[in-house]
DNA sequence: CCGTATGTCCATATTACTTCA
DNA sequence: GATGAAGTAATATGGACATAC
């Protein structure tokens, strides 16, 4: 199976980063767009890259290219609502945090951060109902609970270097010097924005990942876990649309199995109950040798039957004609 | 050229936490 | 309010690949 996602075949950067200005001043609601392939897990396009952080390959470029001419089974997976306007900076910025003046206005989710880009947030008003409240107010309570341990991460997380930030292993912690693992939950506006650049690549190169966290104020880290799972999300999500189809298929088929050995008894009754029938020369199964099919031949009829024989309405010549309806 | 060490990214499984019914 | 299920951010682990030596 393969997730054939319209990546496009250019290889620029980021485009979306560019189109997020042509985003900006909208009601986003969107989806995405899934199509299943063949394979998944060799299929997944790789990004590819030296040291320096290149840009995709041309085998890249051409695996994404292939995989999304294949017989697509759309899934959607988001029917995204839209963002909600309730700041009055977001009817400008529906994604607060795209503008560099944030100010402590309009910016939500992701308080525990700060240091790097030298924003304090703390005094940050809230966004959306839902996400904003529930990103920040919900962190802070649990600042609040956790007493230390989680204001520094608040204060201090964030700092990952650019090279050292493609790493997946562990630098946060390292970094940080925090023992107990932290789940913060992302804005609604952060996870769009992350929606809308996964449709476009589902693979980040260094360049991507970093303009992408520089863009949310997140972590190169986050954005690379956050697309770590949302494969992992999308191809659970396939699989069981998969398994579904195959369900269906297999119940059709055991219908038409059905249907075949009830109309198979019926055909032996009838030959049973008719004598008529019985005198008929036996019809002989052949197997096609080239294609392996299974045809019916009669042996010539002899006098008496000539006029009705039944059997010739099975025999056809040659036998792997009868097989190609 | 081959083997080894290192670094990076990925998939996958799992954990820990949040949200909601 | 307690609780369990579902969703998801974060972590751990191992494999594949590229590069340097």
């Amino acid at each position: 199976m393969e997730l054939a996602l319209s990546l496009g075949d250019t290889p620029k950067p980021f485009s979306l980063l560019e189109k997020s200005q042509k985003i900006l001043g909208k009601d986003l609601g969107f989806c995405v767009g899934m199509a299943v392939g063949k394979s998944d897990a060799e299929s997944n396009t790789r990004c590819k890259e030296t040291t320096a952080g290149l840009l995709f390959s041309a085998d890249d470029d051409q695996r994404r290219s292939d995989s999304s001419s294949d017989p697509p089974v759309q899934l959607d997976l988001l029917p995204f609502s839209p963002v909600h306007r309730t700041h009055p900076s977001s009817h400008k910025f529906p994604f607060p945090w795209l503008t560099e003046k944030l100010g402590g206005d309009g910016v939500e989710g992701n308080m525990r951060r700060g240091g790097d880009e030298g924003h304090d947030q703390e005094g940050a008003s809230l966004s959306s109902p839902n996400s904003a409240v529930s990103s920040f107010q919900m962190d802070f309570c649990h600042v609040l609970r956790s007493g230390k341990r989680d204001f520094e991460q608040i204060t201090t997380a964030g700092h990952e270097g650019a090279d050292r930030g493609t790493s997946s292993r562990g630098s946060d912690e390292e970094e940080n010097g925090m023992l107990a693992r932290k789940k913060l939950r992302l804005s609604k506006e952060q996870s769009a924005f992350l929606e809308e650049s996964f449709k476009e690549h589902n693979t980040l190169n260094p360049k991507q990942k970093l303009a992408l966290a520089k863009q949310l104020n997140l972590r190169p880290r986050q954005v690379e876990v956050w697309f770590q799972n949302r494969r992992a999300r999308t191809k659970l999500k396939q699989t069981e649309v998969d398994c579904e189809y195959l369900k269906k298929c297999c119940e059709t088929l055991t219908e038409e199995n059905r249907r075949l050995q009830k109309e198979l008894q019926e055909l032996r009754a009838l030959k049973a109950s008719q004598p008529f029938y019985m005198q008929l020369p036996a019809t002989t199964l052949t197997m096609c040798p080239s294609c392996e099919r299974v045809a019916t031949t009669t042996p010539p009829p002899t006098s008496h039957s000539a006029a009705v024989n039944p059997s010739k309405l099975f025999s056809l010549s040659p036998p792997h004609q009868a097989a190609s309806n």
